[in-house]
DNA sequence: GTTAGCACTCTATTAATTTGAGTGCTAATA
DNA sequence: TATTAGCACTCAAATTAATAGAGTGCTAAC
């Protein structure tokens, strides 16, 4: 069997019927939304067809039919494709791009600490003009390259090690020692360790070049192994990616969501933000798909179980050269995708008009 | 009307009962569960009396009693002044603590230097023992002192500014400059920050500060004030507690809360943590009541407006001298007081010994 | 003061009934 | 051959009815 242009324009018409209502949709609304004029008996037939073919089903007998994943996937591809030309007629300005990611560096230059602001702020705004939940991961270092390392005394016995990586993310690890250490030594470590690590990344740092700075440190060659533990371990820890998730409880306003419990685990998984990392990490480079770093998840297909009658929308944003952050969408599987594709595009690429582009350049 | 000694224990019992079933409990179940030998008749009567009094209610006439707001601040009370006495007498609580330490132990020595990830673990771990919802908060210090200032050439023009608060919080800000500047300033600098500075809280670094070291700088004027604001920046970003929350979905456990739309609310509360500042900031001070920092809210008496259904418990941790945090449980009105305060006094303590007092020494 | 006994109330559960949307199939029609 | 009208059938959801049971309040007796 085919799939004829005429199934296709019945699939689409129930598609966006259930999109709209949530409810299975029947024949007899088919056959008066569309203006296929076609009587209700015919569009049964082909109702029974696309049944058949795998794009829709019944909940039980005597129900209108609902969109399968497939039917879904074929309408949401459609969608995308219609979509990219439409954009390709207007000319589409790859350097707004660009631009916008001028705006991002400089907020980040700024305020170390205070893109996570910035980036609840985004988060909540989705969540609310979506009614969806949304999800932001903040923006994470691919190669984590040491660019500067920090030794200071703090205390006695306690010194407080700054690291600075590509991309000027920062952190900080304190660390305990078991002696005094006079201001000399520790000029000498601090000159020691970024001239040997410099520019390395945490994979670079291994055992032999543990034992190897260790030797050449003589007697300081206990503290000069704690101290790189401590800065593996900081680096490391800049790997947790961190994760803000806002609007939770929108799924309870989907009755297909909200009822079983897998409400709860969909729940329990943003709260624990662990798993989110699939979502958020995976594929960062497989970006390619729609060329715009969309990326949609429909039902099964999202590599999160507890997401599995959810579909999914992501998007990634480039921070810097190599720094990458993603933003996501997440709500029934019927949900307005053609509105969250453009609120997700509009966000990325409008992270400039929100700080003002008087900065750029 | 008199709360007579048999009057308190029939409540005691209705009381004990309803945490244990969860549903109203009758005459009948009174008559038998007591040892007071008395028919259901009788207790009918002491029933409707302590109804009178307030301290129980019938969701509907023919059903049996439920505890109010009143009754269970009774009970709390008893119980917390019950247990005081008992703590008194026995020293044996050591034995007792020293077990469920155990776990705790484990928990913290996996890393003690990323205090964030105990306190995460921590909240997973009493969420899971309690079946009830955690909370936690990063520890905060009181009043803001600047400990230690370091500024950090980054790259050509921008400066890293590293800032350490009493009890080594650490937070770091980048400053963008419109000039070079060279090593030898930058020593100046740092001096100059760390001898003026040093010592005071975000409250007396005021404007007049700034304009008076900023004279005293010369041509180095601007560049002061600008480091000067960074620094007041970051303290002030200092302020936002960070909270983890886990557990949030064991509400759904108890069909009190998890039948109305408050269940949602209540959960939005946990994924915004803004209003959650007022649970775990207030009476940092007023830490007295029962010397050991626990504080016990019930029902309307929480400050939290999603959680009048609710109870909540919160302990006071000291994570160095002067620097507080808290941590809470949240449940149905009918939780297990008794084990959750236990369950709170053994992190709290745990806490205490491997961060603050007990590690003093 | 305490208790036995009874009438009464209200919820929860189960079963029976009705309604209506929607299908599949067949036979007639263009 | 493709379309349509018509009808019998199915199933979920809503409505109603019937029943059981837990618990109370009150009264009269102990």
């Amino acid at each position: 069997m085919e799939l004829d242009e005429r199934k296709k324009k019945i699939l689409q018409a129930v598609i966006k019927n259930y999109l709209e209502t949530g409810e299975p949709v029947g024949s007899r609304t088919i056959s008066k939304y569309t203006d296929l004029n076609l009587s209700s008996a015919t569009i049964r037939n082909e109702m029974a067809d696309l049944e058949e073919l795998g794009y829709i089903f019944q909940p039980h007998t005597s129900a209108g039919r609902i969109p399968t994943d497939m039917g879904y996937r074929l309408y949401v591809d459609d969608m995308l494709s219609t979509r990219e030309k439409e954009l390709d007629k207007k000319d589409r300005k790859l350097d707004d791009k660009a631009e916008s990611l001028k705006t991002m560096q400089e907020i980040m230059d700024k305020r170390v600490d205070r893109i996570e602001e910035v980036l609840k702020d985004m988060a909540k705004m989705l969540a609310n003009n979506t009614n969806y939940t949304s999800l932001v991961s903040m923006p994470q270092a691919n190669k984590n390259k040491l660019k500067f390392v920090q030794l200071t005394q703090v205390d006695e016995g306690k010194l407080l090690c700054t690291i600075v990586l590509e991309g000027n993310i920062v952190k900080n690890e304190m660390i305990q020692l078991d002696r005094e250490i006079d201001q000399q030594t520790l000029l000498k470590l601090n000159l020691l360790f970024n001239n040997t690590l410099n520019g390395l990344s945490l994979q670079e740092i291994n055992f032999d070049m543990a034992a190897n700075m260790a030797d050449q440190s003589g007697e300081l060659g206990g503290l000069v192994s704690d101290i790189l533990n401590a800065i593996v371990a900081a680096i490391g820890a800049a790997d947790g990616i961190e994760i803000f998730t806002s609007g939770a409880t929108n799924i309870f306003k989907y009755p297909e969501l909200s009822g079983n419990e897998n409400a709860s685990r969909l729940i329990s998984t943003l709260e624990e933000k662990d798993m989110l990392t699939n979502l958020l990490t995976d594929s960062l480079e497989e970006m390619g798909e729609s060329s715009t770093g969309i990326q949609i998840y429909i039902g099964e297909e999202t590599p999160v179980n507890s997401m599995k009658d959810c579909s999914v929308v992501t998007a990634t944003y480039e921070f810097e050269d190599g720094v990458y952050g993603k933003i996501g969408i997440i709500g029934p599987k019927r949900m307005d995708y053609e509105k969250v594709v453009d609120a997700l595009k509009n966000v990325t690429g409008s992270l400039d008009q929100k700080f003002g582009k008087g900065k750029k350049k």
